[in-house]
DNA sequence: CTGAAAGCGCTTACAG
DNA sequence: CTGAAAGCGCTTACAG
């Protein structure tokens, strides 16, 4: 009646060899022996044996396990609706597996210094940093986990004097990529609907890439035409409103995120400005919804595979010693139908 | 230059007290004096001292820690889009952080058995198990874990001679519900698009619940009036197609999920039929995307919160030993414009 | 190639 | 209320 678990040296008495001859076979160490590794591996198998991590941790002062926390927006209702980052955990899963580690999730904040109590109580070997939240308190946090010597991977931009390594999107060539797309289309007054400060670093470097792209075209950037934004549907209805309130003259938006953007059309709607007609669109981050929306939002995205490998083979890397750099991949502009590239201009 | 992390052996040496005082003391046991556990505490937290989790759960056996297992849909092209996943998600890692317990992540399928190391390594004290995939397989694996002695607990209906306990949506009751509304609005030839094999369990529920409102309408379910779908908007889409093809007479579609529904509402519109003038649709599962197609869909919704908090309590509850009963809670139907009861009707 | 032994850092019965 | 000691189940240097 014995239900308990076996132990190796359950494994070492039925297989005939010691304990530690059990711990090497199972490690498929060089120094055992072929076939007793073999048959070491089938008694634990027909035994159901898995090696208790606990012990092994203890042990090798490794648990193979990665802590991912998520920093969710926290102001706007529609935080829920972070479809990328769920697709970032999906494959962020699958790549640690790969490489042997669990992942640990956690969405809360909890005391002062939870985040460091993960990797200083053993419970993981690194951490991965998904969103920012308030990025003062953030950078705050960075802080404690770098004086900490925490090992960690932060999702996002290089960003001068921040501790750490990151592994983002280049936001500023996706500001880039989406404003020049619109001039190319020959529009000539884009407004910027979003954040530019420095407590959202993303959405200030997506700021960054649409003055460039103006610039690069002759154009210098009209302030009348900025109107900050939070990452909300409301916040983009607001900004449009304020544009038309003020007269501003716009024949495009570059929305810095697909939220605004999704708001700013329901206002263009609302005031009868048909869109791509008058007034072309483009958000940013290509989340699910951009598809459906009517007209289909042009936008840009994030590969979140190659976002999740580079991930978590930084922290891997991290953790085995290894040097690891920063780094930043370009994201990629999805045109439909809200920016006029592909629509049949309907003549008057 | 000693940069380790410091042992509760460090903590009694500089609180110049016994390491089993100092254990004692961070447990809070009520053994140890109110001085010397604050003195105790106070060190520790000083030195940034964190119990060795690998050590303590090694000592107890416990890793205080819960693997939530999530088998996505396979079929369908919108699997990343379950954003009821991602709340149940959110809502588990809280929950069970205020139990004390961590929440390991796992979305895929690495070896035949890899659901049952989890807690055979002492990696996690119990599982929680979010969506089926393949029902046929997931009962095999649901046979396994039992015969593994593994604590789990199951998102989902209670279904006969299924091993484990479950909480769920009672998607008969949704199902009931959905269809009554549309008859109360005086439809009168409700179709089911969806699945009612027994492979999907859920599924299945709803379109009992589907029947039951029927039934109790003294209406006779009409099998022309019924198809089969698989969740996405493609299959919904065809469906509608099928309906009209073969001539069926509906005023009414209940859809046994919003992707479904939404394919279908996109199948109406492409064949000039107005919903909800014409035809009324209701969906089921109150997606983010529901309150954002056009007109926003009437859905059944279920709440994510406490489905977390049920499903945490029941695993916590396996785990203490306690005993636990598998539970239904009732769905919500969201009423929106789809379904015709809030929309204005346009003239004759 | 294999075994005996030490030790990872805790928790908790046992003794006082 | 506190301390000395055993032991959880591994991994790995050390010896052969």
């Amino acid at each position: 009646m014995k239900s308990e678990n076996p132990t190796s040296r359950d494994i070492a008495q039925i297989a005939g060899v010691s304990q530690a001859t059990v711990s090497r076979a199972l490690r498929n160490s060089p120094l055992v022996r072929k076939e007793t590794r073999e048959h070491v591996q089938k008694v634990a198998r027909d035994l159901h044996y898995f090696v208790n991590r606990n012990a092994a941790g203890l042990r090798t002062q490794e648990s193979k396990t990665i802590a991912l926390l998520l920093f969710d927006e926290i102001d706007g209702t529609d935080k829920k609706m972070n479809l990328f980052f769920w697709a970032m955990l999906d494959n962020i899963t699958r790549s640690a597996a790969r490489r042997g580690y669990d992942v640990l999730v956690s969405l809360q904040q909890l005391t002062a210094d939870w985040h460091i109590e993960y990797q200083a109580s053993h419970r993981a070997d690194g951490l991965i940093l998904l969103g920012y939240g308030d990025y003062t308190e953030y950078r705050e946090k960075l802080n404690a986990l770098a004086a900490a010597h925490t090992r960690f991977m932060i999702w996002g931009p290089i960003i001068n004097d921040q501790p750490g390594h990151s592994f983002g999107c280049d936001n500023e060539s996706g500001g880039y990529q989406a404003t020049r797309h619109l001039l190319s289309l020959g529009r000539k007054n884009v407004a910027y609907l979003g954040r530019k400060v420095l407590r959202s670093p993303e959405h200030a470097a997506r700021y960054t890439g649409y003055v460039a792209a103006l610039r690069e075209a002759g154009i210098t950037p009209n302030v009348t035409l900025q109107v900050p934004a939070d990452n909300s549907e409301a916040m983009g209805y607001q900004a449009v409103r304020q544009l038309l309130q003020k007269g501003a003259l716009f024949d495009a938006i570059f929305a810095g995120t697909d939220l605004i953007a999704i708001g700013a059309m329901r206002a263009l709607a609302d005031n009868g400005i048909s869109v791509p007609q008058s007034v072309s669109v483009v958000g940013f981050d290509d989340m699910p919804l951009a598809a459906y929306v009517s007209p289909a939002l042009t936008t840009v995205q994030q590969n979140a595979q190659a976002g999740a490998e580079g991930l978590v083979e930084g922290i891997v890397g991290l953790i085995k010693g290894r040097p690891v750099e920063s780094k930043l991949m370009a994201p990629k502009l999805i045109i439909r139908q809200s920016c006029g590239a592909l629509a049949t201009r309907c003549g008057p």
